[in-house]
DNA sequence: TAGTGGTCTAGACCACCGG
DNA sequence: CGGTGGTCTAGACCACTAG
């Protein structure tokens, strides 16, 4: 590994970069590239740093940053290991709805419809496509506890998601289909919450009166490398539950 | 500094706490106690260090985390300071209310009233207190360039703040008011969102038509110690602006 | 130039896991 | 038992700020 501190003088550092930053990036472009995947053990601390001729705490730290940003989990006496979007990590990282009274659980999925079409200009625009790219659509009524909660609309480059929704089933826990069967590993995103009047066929889903308020959750979830891979709208009723956000 | 490994046998490590986080503990108190206060200036990690005789990376692990946690900021070549609730982290870590276009803006405050009570069933629940306990409430409308999109309604226990809204005017950045008056450290909160028809009285100060769908967000902010030491209840238009929430 | 935090190294020992 | 991550130490040097 080559760090700038091999030519310390005249540059007065304009693009200096820690080197445990370089061992991440690295490490990133590894998961990346699907050399390790997600669930897979990666090498010890000690062989990662043999391998690269830095030190291990060099490593730990690269390593330290990639498990507080979920990419990684370690397990003491075990290894580390790859994180997968399993139940809990979606619960924890992606799924804000929580019901009234109880602790938060992963909701049941019922699918309506998919589609492929030519992107509109808003799916254009949120997911920064060419003009003429299509998209996978995906609509589906999610519930908590066997009461439908939720109306969520999907838009999703059709480009990285070859087959999905014709041969492909879709599961319930997408970041994981997303993550097994395309190679795309889903490392955070944003939502933009707003309250709505609900449509009238969501709010027949959901067994609202036509124009009863509910949530818009707008999300834009991105890829490793900061690429947007998918757009969702959320409609929920929140008579039953509510969005949480912890402030830290 | 005294750590269990002096003790290593027998008990096969029940309460075993790593020395940085007793550390961490230490300088926790001190700021709860008031001895080091929002802005100040700390002492090196060295002088740390050497008062508590750990090594400097025991104590850098500490401020670490604690820096991680926004409650100390670090500035190269200057020193480690006591974060400070200045608007420009209020913005990050606490308000998530974004103009529709644009960035993120500190909102100005009209106070409607002030008041001082026997807290309520809610408010004893919320805020963990006991009966015939009393609360400030306070009230105020909230705009963002000019325009009223906030309408709110805030508990605050009444011991924890005597003479709010009394003797001691109200600021519009609350938390840097509570801190400077009162010595009280907000470090955190939880928000749970939910969809609502606007009440009529705020559907007129949000020159909103009545019934007209709103967000209400419910807000207990804790103290470093986990104390609950305000709630408030943020009623919100969303038509030029939108709740924002991260996925980290 | 002195002092701070930031990076990097090397090595020791502890806690935990699996075979 | 060996191997993993977790903690703790000691020391070197770099990057940055202030006076």
């Amino acid at each position: 590994m080559t760090a700038e501190r091999v030519m310390p003088a005249e540059t007065a550092n304009p693009g200096f970069r820690p080197l445990y930053r370089q061992v991440k990036d690295l490490l990133l472009k590894r998961i990346g590239d699907g050399i390790w995947s997600p669930g897979a053990l990666i090498p010890s601390e000690q062989q990662i740093a043999a391998e690269l001729g830095v030190s291990q705490g060099t490593v730990r730290k690269a390593l330290d940053e990639m498990t507080s940003e979920r990419l990684l989990t370690r397990r003491q006496g075990r290894g580390t290991f790859v994180a997968r979007h399993d139940e809990a990590r979606i619960l924890f990282q992606f799924f804000k709805i929580v019901p009234e009274s109880g602790v938060a659980i992963f909701p049941e999925s019922e699918l309506r419809r998919t589609e492929n079409a030519r992107a509109d200009e808003e799916e254009r625009s949120v997911l920064k496509l060419a003009p003429g790219d299509r998209v996978v659509r995906i609509t589906r009524v999610r519930s908590l506890g066997g009461k439908p909660v939720i109306s969520e609309y999907l838009s999703l480059p059709a480009r990285l998601f070859p087959g999905l929704g014709e041969d492909i089933p879709i599961e319930n826990n997408l970041y994981e289909l997303y993550s097994s069967r395309f190679g795309i590993t889903v490392s955070g995103g944003q939502e933009r919450v707003k309250a709505i009047a609900a449509p009238p066929e969501d709010a027949q889903l959901l067994g609202l009166p036509p124009g009863a308020p509910v949530l818009a959750i707008d999300r834009v979830a991105v890829a490793l490398d900061g690429t947007p891979v998918e757009w969702r709208r959320t409609l929920c009723q929140t008579a039953d539950c509510a969005y949480v956000s912890d402030l830290r």
